[in-house]
DNA sequence: CGTCCAGTTGATGTAAATCAAACCCAGTGG
DNA sequence: CCACTGGGTTTGATTTACATCAACTGGACG
């Protein structure tokens, strides 16, 4: 059985020019100006695919607002969510000639879209480019090495330390301890390794701990970010 | 406590350029015959360290023979090795500035070392090089988006049969359906996420079910192809 | 011949999965 | 305004795959 079902339609494309949306969130991009000129923006609906392992990869894409996951299936339906990207983030970089895994809106996200002809011709002209793209898949590997470890031999109470921090690290909130949750249970779980009823009994677990607070579904509060830290190393 | 002992040498680096070792081992390589001019020869005895997580990363390694594993440590011992190389591998492509891994010879190993100041200034000239390391780089976030979903998602007899057939494919051997192991149980638990013992006694299980035969600890033989490829995709 | 270490096999324990039932809350529609 | 629906979430009871603890084997080596 399927778990995820998706509405087929893809994100409608608005032809608009991206500079309005390219605001630069994070430092590496005011290196990047140049890129600014080639995207267009896209709008995609909560669970509605960006697109799917092995389509031919024709587009990079960046993450204006919203959430989007990555993921992949095995023939049952097992499925395993590879990661999250929140705004600011590329996704679809790593691609050689077809995508890895599936991209789908966690929640309604705007994204912009580069084709990659025009990057790959770009980099010809500023290795700059190219060498911040590099760095970014680079990035990624190691955080998936980080993940490896996670899912090989922590508890279910180190994953939801380390997946919490890293989370809020990334959602540049405003207050530093209170971490947006966009995704649901099942996605958390799919990320982690574990089922919905274990994540929501280990949120419960680290809740009676004291070093969590759970204002909603989709919105908490780290109280001790030492003894959440000290889990998510497994010390 | 620490379950990897290291013998504290490093390999010991001779001065002979490497083309003697360099035969082309994969397609891809005759593309890089100007990497042969660059490489010098590294002996790397079995369990001592080529680098380690965090050393800054001056070096790209290309295996020429033996094998090595990449490895994470958590502060209480617990390992993960995330992945195995193999003759024709390159190791260390995907550093940044410092090592995102630790490499150890899984048994004794010859290796070419190429100075990544020698090979970034070739790319400048040779954007071809570039392009490939890149692929490398891309590919193997690819495969451990696989091993992610592996380790989240499948049983120990899934994870065996598909680490099987991995190894099977990259270790070219004359017979198709020997698998050679250079590596212990315990490093192969350490990599698919299972203890030694459950290591052991998946195989027994396998071995029983029909599906392969344990020719001696490093060394078996696949029986039924299409029955352990069916497990390693979780059907 | 004893030591050592990797591998194997057996008995028992446990974290997380599975099965099952509420619960909560935002829509929707009578 | 309230009953009804349905998706996501939570809590409880039970099962299970794998970990853990423990003992034995067998080859390598001084």
């Amino acid at each position: 059985m399927l778990r995820a079902e998706h509405r087929s339609a893809r994100g409608s494309v608005s032809a608009a020019p991206a500079v309005a949306a390219m605001e630069p969130v994070q430092a590496e991009d005011t290196e990047l100006g140049i890129l600014d000129r080639l995207g267009s923006v896209i709008l995609l609906r909560r669970d509605s695919a960006l697109f799917r392992e092995g389509d031919a990869a024709n587009c990079y894409y960046k993450i204006v607002s919203g959430a989007v996951r990555s993921c992949k299936l095995l023939a049952d339906g097992r499925r395993h969510i590879t990661d999250f990207f929140l705004a600011g983030d590329f996704i679809g970089v790593d691609a050689l000639k077809t995508y890895s895994c599936t991209a789908e809106a966690v929640n309604d996200a705007t994204l912009v879209c580069y084709e990659r002809r025009d990057i790959d011709a770009l980099i010809l002209r500023s290795p700059r480019v190219g060498r911040f793209l590099l760095s970014r898949v680079c990035a990624e590997l190691s955080e998936a090495r980080c993940r490896m470890l996670m899912l090989g031999r922590m508890s279910a109470r180190e994953r939801l330390a380390s997946f919490l921090l890293r989370i809020a690290a990334r959602s540049r909130h405003q207050d530093r301890d209170t971490i947006p949750l966009p995704m649901t249970r099942s996605d958390i779980g799919d990320h982690l390794g574990l089922r919905t009823e274990t994540v929501c009994r280990t949120f419960a677990d680290l809740k009676n701990a004291g070093l969590i607070e759970v204002a909603s579904p989709h919105e908490l509060r780290v109280l001790q970010r030492q003894a959440l830290a000290a889990l998510a190393q497994g010390v």
